[in-house]
DNA sequence: CGCAGTCCTTGACGCAGATCAAGAACCGCG
DNA sequence: CGCGGTTCTTGATCTGCGTCAAGGACTGCG
C-alpha cells in the first residue's frame, strides 16, 4: 500500500521516476542526489544501443520516456529478448561491474541515470532504496517467469495475443486511460523485435498478426497501430487464465 | 564480498541457511527470530506439494536439504517449470498474500520457514535483510533470463546439455567438490520434470539424453546417475558462450 | 516368485513453425 | 516524381519436435 501510494505520486511528476519509485517517496535521497550531482539524464535515438553486454556499466537508470529492450545473443546470432523497459522501469544491477545484456532503444528514449558508486552508497544508508528495489525486482522476476511459460508452452498465436495484451495494458496504465471501449495503442516494436521477444521468426509473427486480424480479434491501421475491440477475446486467445498474465 | 563471506559461513552450518544468507550474517535477527518463535522447520516427502498456486502463503522459507520446483500450469494442463530450488534457495515473496506458483518437492525436502508477518517486520527494521534478499532476487532474475534464452532459442539437444551443466554445476558447488576429473551427479528430476523445465515433451528428453550418451558427451548408470567426462564438451553442446550460462 | 505400478525408451507418423524466396508497402531524399 | 532502403506480407517447402503407440526396466508388494 505504501508502494501503491508512491507509484501514484510518480504519475504527478514528469521529472524523474527514479525519485519516487526507486529511491524514496520522501525525496530526501533525491535531494542528496541532486546536491552531489550523481543524477543526470541521457537521451538516445530509436535504434541506438545504450550498452553492449559485457561492457562496463558505471550507472543505474530508470526509463523516463520511450522503450528500451534487453537482449541476449548467442555466438551464431540467435537472439532472445529478455526484457522490455517502459517508462518508470529500472535497469542496472547494484553490485555488478558489467552489463549482462545488450540494452537498445527501440524508440527515442530518455533515461534518468545515477552514477553507480554513489548510488550504492546511497542504498547502504537509505533502507527505503533497497526495499523499493526489491519490490521492483520481484515484479520483474514474476514477469520473467510468466514469460517462461509463454516461451516454453504457448503456441505462436497465443504468444502474439499475449504480447499485444501486455503492451496494450502497459500503454493504458501509462496514459491513465481507464476509458472503456476498445483498447488502442501503437506497437513500439518491429516484427523482428516481436519475434525476438517471443522466440519466433519474423515471418511467423507477421502471419499470426494477419490471422488475428482476419479473425477479427484485432484491427490494424498501418503496420503498427493496433485496435483491440474486445479485450476479453484477446485474453482468451492468449491462453491466460486469471487476468492476462502479469501480476504487476 | 560481504556476500561471499556469508555464503561461505553458511557452508559450515548445517542448521539453517536462512540465518546466514537471507537474514543477517551477524545473527542478531536470528536471535530475535528464535525468541519469538517465528522460525520453524518443515519436511516433505518426494512428490508432495508444498503449496498450490493461489493458496494463501503465510510464510517465507529457504531450502535446507533436497530439491523443490516452481511450476505454472495452464487451464488445459500444459505445464512449465519456472524455477528449481536447491539448498539455500529462497521461496516466498514478502508483501504478497498468495503463492504465484505450485511448489513441489521432487526429492525429500526440508525447509526452514519464517512466519511472514514477523519476517516482514524484521525486514523493515533490519536493513541487511532487504539488501541480502535483493542480492538473491537479482541472481534469480538473471537465472530466469538465461532460461528465457534457452526456452526461446535453443534446440532440444542444447536444452538438455544446458540443464545437465546447470545441475552438475550446482551439485558440485554444494559438495564443495573442486575435484578435477569427470563431473558426476544424480539427476533430481524425472524425465517428465526435465521436459516441463525445458519446454519439451518427455519423449524428446529421453531421445536427446540417449543421443548425448550415444555421442559420448555423457555416460549414464541407471537412469539418473550422470557422468560427464568432459565438461567443456558438454558446455559446447549447450551452445553457451562464456562459462555455461548462469552468472551465479 | 509373479504382478502391478512407475518410469523410461524407441519407433512411426504428422504438423506447427522454420526456412527460403519473391514481391508489396512505405519512408525519406535527390 | 522516381529511387533505394527498410519493413512487412505471403507463398512453397522442409524439418524438429510433438503425438501416438508399444514395450522394456526397475521397484515394491503380496
Amino acid at each position: 500500500m505504501g508502494v501503491r501510494e508512491s507509484a501514484q505520486v510518480s504519475q504527478e511528476c514528469g521529472d524523474c521516476p527514479i525519485r519516487h519509485r526507486a529511491v524514496c517517496a520522501r525525496c530526501e535521497a533525491d535531494e542528496l542526489a541532486r546536491l552531489e550531482q550523481i543524477k543526470y539524464y541521457r537521451s538516445y535515438e530509436a535504434g541506438q544501443t545504450v550498452i553492449w553486454a559485457g561492457d562496463k556499466m558505471d550507472f543505474v537508470a530508470s526509463v523516463v520516456t520511450g522503450v528500451a529492450t534487453l537482449t541476449q545473443t548467442m555466438e551464431d546470432g540467435r537472439r532472445q529478448m529478455v526484457g522490455m523497459l517502459l517508462p518508470s522501469d529500472f535497469v542496472g544491477r547494484p553490485g555488478r561491474q558489467n552489463a549482462a545484456y545488450d540494452v537498445t532503444a527501440t524508440t527515442d528514449l530518455v533515461m534518468c541515470c545515477f552514477r553507480k558508486k554513489p548510488f550504492e552508497e546511497l542504498m547502504a544508508t537509505t533502507p527505503h532504496i533497497a526495499q523499493r528495489l526489491l519490490e521492483m525486482t520481484l515484479d520483474e522476476l514474476d514477469a520473467a517467469r510468466e514469460w517462461m511459460l509463454l516461451l516454453g508452452r504457448k503456441t505462436a498465436r497465443e504468444k502474439i495475443a499475449s504480447l499485444l495484451a501486455i503492451i496494450g495494458r502497459r500503454d493504458a496504465a501509462l496514459h491513465l486511460a481507464r476509458r472503456s471501449g476498445p483498447m488502442v495503442f501503437d506497437l513500439p516494436l518491429t516484427r523482428e523485435e516481436m519475434a525476438d521477444y517471443l522466440g519466433l521468426t519474423l515471418e511467423t509473427v507477421s502471419r499470426q498478426v494477419s490471422a488475428l486480424k482476419r479473425d477479427g480479434v484485432i484491427q490494424l491501421e498501418g503496420k503498427r497501430h493496433i485496435i483491440v475491440p474486445n479485450l476479453d477475446r484477446l485474453l482468451e486467445e492468449a491462453g491466460d487464465d486469471s487476468d492476462g498474465g502479469f501480476l504487476v
